[in-house]
RNA sequence: CGGGGAGUGGCGCAGCCUGGUAGCGCAUCUGUUUUGGGAACAGAGGGUCGCAGGUUCGAAUCCUGUCUCCCCGACCA
């Protein structure tokens, strides 16, 4: 019988398993301020690994990082009519700038109302949008390619730690092109940069496609996406790219003259990850035991836990582990120096190490008196934790050979936990559904998703099949960009079937 | 925002109905004995009960308001 270091299970009640690992590995904990959350440095590390790997593609594709202001003002959503309809219910306003005592409480003085409210930011193609009015002028400033790191605030009604949080951080990338077909040569790279760094550092497989139109985010024309599964078979949509057509161009004016000296709008595009995807990667990987954190975004890979007795050995453990600290370090997995951390904390070996297995670091190194006289290290893996008999799988192994296994080590960690994950999407997307009321009722069950041919119905015909979806609590995903020929009838309408979609339940 | 549940040392809870100014387990600190599957024993420290009013001689307990969290719903790039 397994000794589990959690005490929800993922199987009965993955809600409170969410939230126990969340709690557990230390990733993160409630602030007291409503749906806002604060990130320990467990937690931000991974954020701070998600952040450094995808910046470096994100200027591989020649987009330059900026920073635009929190605050954006009010009239500036009043310019796009569908825009502030999508947040108009969620923004935070600031309406004062100057508190006064009043009955002994700190109160806005109405002496310091603002002339214009101004908005929290919730995504900033406003505020871009009207930069990028200045910045360009002439065809030969385009592709004008922007993205900046930065908080946004959306005051949801129901908020879950990384999921929907009222602040959460992200990355939002906003470029201006010539024309469309640029422009949607744009959003489908940064949909494929998304794809691509989902199932790479974060091992989360994802079906990369477009939403139907009834999830396009607010004022743009086309909307992609891509969308994970969790353990508990329901869709994440892990990262979102938009071709924004002349919309936004049109209410900030983002012109330019092209080369017969005619004035043209700009076609835009946006696109942006958050701290979701820290969500994503906790109901993908985890276990009962925990965070299994992907190889290449732990913040330590490799954990050395001393196993010290408070006497005159110690030092000698000590010298050991600084020097295999040293060793592992000057390593390279994933073409970075493998991340390393040597525990020393005052605290009991046994209890770092069940600190760590909750954590996830990829690899446990435990070395004591009987490693040192051998020249072993005991190695735990956190992706095999247990072995078939259920105790831990620690294998005492000489230093020499894990020290030069190590990185390939990380490298089959990081691919173990992606076909896993793999072979679990691709099991649980079933293409037979010929009735969804039956397949997709009762709450508790893990169904996965159902992927069905349509006719890419629109207006009436569409929200007709929202609405009949919504009585079963699901919702289309996306339309895979991979998916194979389509030949048939649409599986709502009857009429020839153009494309396949996804449904499911989702977060 | 509607319905339901909950806020009491760091964590998990009891006490509340039938007011008398806090208790348990874990964790923490010290000591001793232990130690490669989350140690044992002994001693010690730590909270005025989410917050604000009200009733009362007296409020964790009764009343009102408010904030936060969890579940369901509505909402949701």
């Amino acid at each position: 019988m397994i000794k589990h270091a959690l005490t929800a299970r993922r199987a009965t009640d993955f809600a409170a398993w969410y939230q126990e690992v969340i709690a557990e590995a230390d990733l993160a904990e409630e602030s007291g301020v409503r749906g806002c959350m604060v990130i320990k440095p467990w937690g931000y590390g991974i954020w701070e690994r998600i952040q450094k790997l995808m910046d470096a593609q994100i200027k591989l594709a020649g987009v330059e990082n900026c920073y635009f202001p929190l605050f954006i003002p009010l009239s500036y959503f009043e310019k796009e009519a569908d825009h502030v309809d999508g947040f108009a219910k969620e923004m935070a306003v600031v309406t004062h700038h100057r508190l006064v005592q009043k009955d002994g409480k700190l109160v806005p003085d109405p002496e310091a109302k603002l002339e214009e409210p101004l908005v929290v930011r919730p995504t900033s193609e406003t505020v871009i949008g009207a930069a990028m009015s200045r910045w360009i002028q002439s065809w030969r400033d385009l592709p004008m390619l922007t993205n900046q790191w930065a908080n946004v605030v959306r005051w949801e009604m129901r908020t879950r730690m990384f999921l929907r949080t009222s602040e959460f951080l992200w990355q939002e990338g906003h470029t201006a092109h010539a024309d469309k077909a640029d422009a949607m040569t744009e959003t489908l790279r940064a949909l494929e940069m998304y794809r691509a760094f989902a199932e790479g550092p974060l091992a989360m497989p994802v079906v990369a496609g477009e939403k139907p139109e009834n999830e396009r985010f607010p004022g743009a024309d086309a909307t992609y996406s891509i969308e994970a599964m969790m353990q508990d078979g329901k869709a994440l949509q892990a990262g979102t790219s938009h071709y924004l057509g002349t919309t936004f161009a049109e209410a900030a004016g983002i012109r330019y003259q092209d080369k017969d000296g005619n004035h043209s709008l700009c076609h835009t595009t946006s696109w942006g990850v958050s701290t979701r995807l820290i969500g994503g990667v906790i109901m993908t990987h985890g276990d009962d035991d925990g965070l299994r954190c992907p190889p290449q975004v732990a913040p330590y890979q490799m954990v050395i836990v001393p196993m010290l007795r408070d006497n005159e050995e110690d030092e000698a453990i000590l010298d050991y582990c600084r020097s295999l600290a040293a060793e592992l370090r000057g390593l390279n997995a994933f073409g970075e120096p493998v991340r390393v951390l040597l525990d020393t904390k005052a605290i009991k070996a046994s209890n770092k190490r069940w600190a760590w297995v909750k954590k996830g670091a990829p690899v446990i190194v435990e070395v004591g008196p009987r490693d040192v006289a051998g020249g072993n290290v005991a190695v735990l893996r956190r992706d095999r934790l247990y072995k078939d008999d259920g105790k831990l799988n620690s294998a005492f192994i000489p230093r020499a050979e894990f020290a030069g296994k190590a990185a390939a080590l990380l490298e089959e960690i990081q691919t173990g936990l992606f076909d896993e994950a793999k072979a679990r999407l691709d099991d649980n997307i079933r293409r037979d559904v010929t009735d969804l009321e039956s397949h997709f009722k009762g709450d508790d069950k893990f169904v996965g998703w159902v992927e069905v041919q349509w006719s890419r119905p629109t207006g009436a015909a569409l929200d007709k099949i929202v609405q009949q979806l919504k009585t079963l609590k699901i919702t289309m995903r996306n339309t895979p960009m991979d998916a194979a020929p389509v030949d048939g009838l649409c599986f709502f309408t009857g009429e020839p079937a153009v494309e396949r979609i996804l449904i499911g339940r989702t977060y």
